[in-house]
DNA sequence: CGTAACGTTTTGTGATCACATTATTCTCTC
DNA sequence: GAGAGAATAATGTGATCACAAAACGTTACG
């Protein structure tokens, strides 16, 4: 089997508005497809690919790529060769302890800030997701679910843990998202209800309980793919067969 | 009162090795001398000053900057100004939190994984630590001080969480040497004796309650400075009176 | 004397080039 | 035919230049 190129994807394009700048386009466009699985883990990249990919300069491309490595997004070999890091089981469940570590934290001390205009916004968030899971577009699902949770947490004007949390995201986001396209259907207990109400309520350990659940959820559909131990690297089965 | 500027300050050199990329060294130079204090929080830094304070060429300071950015060790403002972020009593309680979460839950999950050689080296860290107590030289307290909690934690080779907690570290490093340097004379209890206690007895409660107090003493030793209020943002007294 | 408007300087970003290092391909030898 | 070695191509890094935006200082006006 011929190894998988750069050439071989499609990257799913955001436009680029006048107001951004060059360098985060890119980093949105490459985080964005990260996050929904279209690029591979195991797929090297290469500056001058991409910037060709992408019709723009080296140089932002360089910027990009160098900060999703300090995100822990791609991961950069001793020989300087770029990326998408490839999943193990110890990592996948470290990575899933620091979510509920990191998420029940941020979510209960956001919890003091809420108001009512958040809960409305929640509800509104929460219906979309509602809307792109009836349609079964299961990048949607995670992108505006990640929306959820940010906006959650946001409502702490000092919250600090985002960035750790959407570093977080960023390593799980790439392999979660290629094994959950393999779900046939994922039957879902609406946690996010469950947040609201508690939000309402102002009873933060039922916060805590419906975020750690979401995730868990979350989690579990995952661990439910048939032969998901073939998706995990040092397995003879560590990419799909195409 | 004049603001200060890069040129007031002398940064403390790292002699650039050749094996150490250009772009590297600069990095390391530049988050050694903002985890010591030396870089003042609110002190605006250009790329081209580095530069020039460096005797390199503006890329590798670029790539620096961007990477100390994205780990919050710097804050790039919306004028694209680069600044050492200056802290907040929110921030700076956030912070401690987000150290204590993250911190007991990489002892216990390096637990599991430590031998007799990670114990004799932890023991060997300490020892530099009194050293440098004795000698009072607080830059170095804390630089070890964090090889210590480092080396621990590392004991776990799948350990994720290493990089948010350098991140967290970064964020209350600038604030904390400038303060802790006031303090004339610091009573410590060595509670690394009891982290390594704690290992030997494979007793991982103990471990968590050992690193907790260890990280709480640090943060006891920063309130007890004499007028600790001013040098929180929003004060009158933001800076030291010079 | 204070404030707004103008012009100058500084700064970050993006593009292009040069170079050292690493991959890849081709070829020669056994 | 297979493996080692050399030649070629590709890649990341660092340097320099051009440009637009922002900051700064000066000047003119109220």
């Amino acid at each position: 089997m011929k190894p998988k190129r750069l050439a071989d994807f499609e990257l799913l394009m955001l436009e680029k508005s006048d107001s951004l700048k060059t360098n985060q386009w890119v980093y949105q466009l490459l985080r964005t497809n990260l996050l929904c699985g279209k690029i591979e883990p195991g797929l090297p990249l290469t500056i001058r690919g991409l910037a060709e990919a992408l019709d723009v300069s080296p140089m932002p491309v360089r910027e990009a790529l160098h900060r999703l490595a300090c995100e822990g997004a791609v991961e950069v070999k001793n020989n300087r060769r770029v990326i998408v890091p490839q999943m193990t089981v110890e990592k996948f469940n470290e990575l899933c302890e620091l979510r509920i570590l990191l998420e029940t934290h941020a979510a209960e001390s956001a919890s003091p800030y809420i108001r009512e205009q958040h809960i409305t916004q929640l509800q509104e968030i929460d219906a979309r997701i509602d809307s792109a899971i009836k349609k079964g577009d299961s990048v949607n699902i995670s992108l505006i679910n990640q929306e959820f949770h940010r906006t959650l947490y946001s409502a702490n004007p000092f919250q600090i843990s985002i960035p750790l949390i959407e570093s977080v995201w960023l390593q799980l986001g790439p392999f979660s998202q290629v094994v959950i396209s393999k779900l046939e259907k994922t039957y879902i207990i609406d946690r996010h209800i469950e947040a609201i109400n508690a939000l309402k309520q102002r009873n933060t350990f039922a916060l805590r309980c419906a975020i750690e659940a979401d995730i868990r959820d979350g989690i579990a559909s995952i661990k439910s793919v048939e032969g998901i131990h073939g998706y995990f690297k040092g397995n003879t089965l560590a990419l799909p067969l195409a």
